[in-house]
DNA sequence: ACGCGAAGGCTTACACTGTAAGTCGGTATG
DNA sequence: CATACCGACTTACAGTGTAAGCCTTCGCGT
């Protein structure tokens, strides 16, 4: 047993990889390394080189330390990459404005610019679930409900914003310059005349992401007030439920 | 060189891969084959193992024919996705009913079922381009225009429409049994009293995807419309742009 | 003081991915 | 008839996630 271990190595050294002695050994008792270490790594290679450089190996390099040791605290990349967003959603700021409309709005705009320096969360929030992100949808159904919001309209309400309460709309330019090129790309196209409409709409329109975000959010927001105060009726007879 | 060629040939044989001849040699001339058929073939493995089954070795084997082959037709499998995406969407009907809003309730109600089958589709389309795609864009802003929307409001009507108008909104409940799983697991926590709000909220009310879908894009085509008709002015006065 | 069991690293190996590079047979064209 | 080229095939490679097993070291019960 042991003799053949060591066989192994010394075959191993022969094989030609130098250097065997990786400098990872550091002081003594070598890093003790947690999930969250993994996370907040993980977190910056998204970061700065977006969510496809995030690999095991990677990880590993990263925090000095083989791959397969990662595999100590997480059972596989999936729960890494959940891991990252759930990280992320619960150091999301929580404001409280006056009623429920302001601090719907409020939320939103403090989550935009929590979550701005890190693109790769929008690609991932679509299809997410987890448990934080799940205390940010009942905190706005709360918000809702406080608001005067009837049970069914408030799920309407759901689905209606989306994943704007986390402060983004799904549009194509994500916040990475491979999106941003792309959308440069279509701008040309607009611009030679392939879609008429776009471009005719698009005269003397000038463009601002955040601005034009508010704009739909409140739009959103002051249908819902309104269909709360009364018209609910008539959208509404034909759902088969009716509620206070 | 030819001998070269040779050697290795003889070094394979004798490696031991019995049965080398495939039995692809279909008639005599071989298949044609074209970038269509590829698609096609991907948009099946899509549809019956999920995206994560289109492989070049799998679109091969579909069709008879050595991954490598593909590459003579598709630059990439990026281009295999994206060509998928596109021959879908360019299939999409485009039925037109009498004003803007019900033409446009009515493309994207008939998106929903051209799509139901693709659940792939919706997890694409979010972060998509693509002439065909845009096109689809361009007939909404259109409509938009031609119902007396402003320019600065039909960019926002796109903003809060986002992806509503190929029939689907963003949420957890993509088509496949996966997600459809993970539904049934978040629900059993929020009956386990985990997210309160949420659970008091679903009391009474019965879930029905295809009716919350119209629920919340009704809300939103006549929100657009009141916004239309005039009270334009009081959330839009933060604009530097004022437009007809 | 000691032994030992587990924790947490490391190594190897495997199946699978996309794709670069080169080979080769047939068919259409000079 | 010769040739060029198209469209298939073959081989090879680097990179992925991860299963399985090995080795060292530390903390703790006896």
């Amino acid at each position: 047993m042991r003799t053949l271990a060591i066989q192994r190595k010394a075959v191993k050294r022969s094989t030609g990889t130098d250097a065997p002695r990786r400098a990872s050994r550091r002081g003594k008792g070598r890093a003790p390394l947690s999930k969250e270490q993994i996370l907040r790594a993980a977190t910056l290679v998204a970061d700065r080189d977006g969510l496809g450089a995030v690999t095991m190996r990677r990880l590993g390099q990263e925090l000095g330390v083989e791959a397969m040791s990662l595999y100590h605290h997480v059972t596989n990349k999936e729960e890494v990459v959940a891991g990252m967003l759930e990280l992320l959603v619960s150091e999301l700021p929580a404001p409280d404005a006056g009623d429920w409309k302001a601090t719907i709005r409020a939320r939103a705009l403090a989550a935009r610019e929590h979550l701005r320096p890190h693109a790769w969360a929008f690609r991932l929030i679509a299809n997410a679930e987890g448990v934080n992100l799940m205390k940010h949808h009942d905190a706005v159904v709360a918000s809702l409900r406080a608001g005067g919001l009837s049970r069914q309209l408030t799920h309407t309400a759901m689905h209606v914003l989306g994943n704007r309460t986390f402060g983004f709309s799904e549009d194509l330019f994500l916040g990475d310059d491979h999106g941003h090129r792309r959308v440069q790309e279509i701008l040309r196209e607009v611009r030679q005349g392939k879609y008429p409409a776009i471009a005719e709409a698009l005269q003397g329109v000038h463009h601002d992401d955040d601005l034009e975000f508010i704009f739909a959010l409140d739009l959103i927001l002051d249908g819902l007030e309104r269909a709360r105060d009364g018209e609910a009726r008539d959208a509404r007879t034909t759902s088969p439920v009716r509620d206070a």
